[in-house]
DNA sequence: ACATGAACAGTCTGTTCATCC
DNA sequence: GGATGAACAGACTGTTCATGT
């Protein structure tokens, strides 16, 4: 009940980058807290070898979203090294969710490497 | 130097359903004359395991884009059966734009089997 | 119902602007 | 420059409307 998104105005072809990146945000929170900006550093280095770089607004859009649905919360925090500021780490609220949450990224994955695999099997 | 679109306003996720359907549309055409209507049938078949399903509009534009960049051309005709309702069959115009067009699209496919791929292995 | 096309409309997301350390 | 957030703006595409067989 709690994904009900997806009905309308969505035919069904591959995944948005909001829910992936939300996949990878939940995996850095439960691994140690970890912060937006530094999220955004990982991923730019890991999807550079794809032409994949994610945008830093559309990181904080995946943070809050994942907010609001009771997976992530956050505390405020003073970054580690010497300068003051203030920095905002994100921990798992709820495991379940957070868990419950991957096992349907995990589906949407699964089926987008099939319609690739689809596609390159009929036309190549 | 045809294909120089993406350039702003786009951060290398995965590919849009456009180039995807153009493929499958290029393929059609090369085995026999396709119309936009067939090509939609096929297509909802066979993706509807996948939770995919094409809409018409998108097709047709398509298929519109093709003939724009001299890839198919087009010509009216009588549906084969009885009927006498006119439809628009599409044939290979340029068979080296065509592959050029297929390969640009095969390397699209790699790029994101690698992007997906890399988020199953990262997060499961 | 088959078939094509175009206008309309909304979502996703990239760019920009703003703020603070 | 690091860090976060919000406003702005445009592309992609789904829905609807139109037209005819």
């Amino acid at each position: 009940m709690t994904e009900k998104k997806r009905e309308r105005g969505y035919s069904g072809f591959l995944m948005r980058q909001r829910a992936f990146l939300k996949l990878y945000l939940i995996t850095y929170a439960e691994e140690s807290g970890s912060y937006g900006f530094q999220a955004l550093g990982l991923l730019k280095d890991k999807f550079k070898q794809f032409g994949f770089k994610p945008q830093h607004s559309e990181i904080y859009r995946a943070l809050h979203e994942l907010m609001e649905e009771d997976i992530l919360k956050r505390k405020k925090a003073p970054k580690d090294d010497a300068k003051y500021q203030e920095i905002a780490v994100y921990y798992i609220h709820d495991r379940e969710r957070a868990k419950a949450y991957k096992r349907l990224v995990k589906a949407d994955l699964d089926r987008c490497m099939g319609i690739l695999h689809t596609a390159i099997r009929d036309n190549y």
